[in-house]
DNA sequence: GGCGAGATGTTGCTGGATCAACCTTCTCGC
DNA sequence: GCGAGAAGGTTGATCCAGCAACATCTCGCC
């Protein structure tokens, strides 16, 4: 970390990258760091325990968290964070699997909505409780309550200015 | 057909998932979405600006910190946290574009180096910039002293518990 | 000193996600 | 009402990663 030793730029640098200091880069990469191993473990054991995707996994959690476990695609996809094609091909994937059925919208042509079966509800049900165990254990029980109000502090007013409507 | 009605869980489920309360989900939530959302725009500007994916940045990034800008391949791989074979084809690419180049290791005739070439060296700092930039202007910057700090530590206790060896 | 276990890196295969282009339908100003 | 533009979803192309299998090499150990 920190400045390269030798050779960081024989001649002349056109402008000085600036560098993180310690405290910076603890509080950078280490999130990077910790998401990208907590997600790829998490995700293992979905997919192991449950046959889920994390993908697939959060599109089922947010249509059993939606009333009558129906939800609009493009909704959906803002939720998962996902484009819309990928959407498009997940709940294809979902469907085949039997998870979830494609409905039309009576008032919008246009529109579908996704609903969850009694079978993928079970199957969500089922992973979430052992998925959220395993954020509870790897994760928030090694916060303090205050450190978690904390860092709840800190999303909301990083998302909020990443952009509005985010903040959710 | 026949979604499941709308009942959150009124009636018997199998097993009582114990939902995360509003603290916990702000914490949780909060992280995974805060790391897709920034991760993504700030790869769209690498990108746009540098032609850089985030992975090859990561890559280019950690081997200018390197002494003499060459790491074995398989130390970047977990630096940069991808699989071997991940690597090894970023590395393709990066060698044919002419940031890198991959040498022989002399002491281990199965190793190799990525080394990073001057072409490399200055795109990576000049990516570098604009990088660190943003991520002050949409992340630490939003963060007081003491905030960052306690950020650090909290990754840091995550890690250690995910695993020996990932912290630094 | 040779053998087997383990490490290094590459390859074939596959899966999942994006972007851009597209078709259909809705909406709104005139 | 009607035409322009926006919005919802799907499709085609492509790209990027991972896993598993492999060839090669190292090294400890009998």
């Amino acid at each position: 970390m920190t400045a390269t030793t030798d050779d960081q730029t024989p001649s002349a640098t056109p402008r000085a990258p600036r560098l993180l200091d310690a405290r910076e880069l603890a509080a950078w990469r280490g999130m990077l760091r910790t998401h990208v191993l907590l997600s790829r473990e998490l995700e293992a054991e979905l997919l192991r325990d449950h046959g889920l995707q994390l993908s697939a996994y959060e599109v089922l959690m947010h249509l059993s968290d939606a009333p009558g476990g129906r939800l609009r695609l493009a909704e959906l996809a803002e939720l998962a964070i996902l484009s819309r094609s990928g959407l498009t091909r997940l709940i294809d994937r979902l469907e085949r699997e039997g998870h979830v059925i494609r409905e039309r919208c009576e008032s919008d042509a246009r529109g579908f909505f996704a609903v969850l079966t009694a079978a993928g509800r079970s199957r969500v049900t089922a992973a979430r409780a052992d998925y959220l165990e395993a954020v509870r254990d790897r994760f928030l029980s090694l916060l303090s309550a205050e450190e978690q109000e904390q860092l709840g502090a800190i999303w909301t007013r990083v998302l909020a200015e990443l952009g509005p409507g985010l903040v959710p």
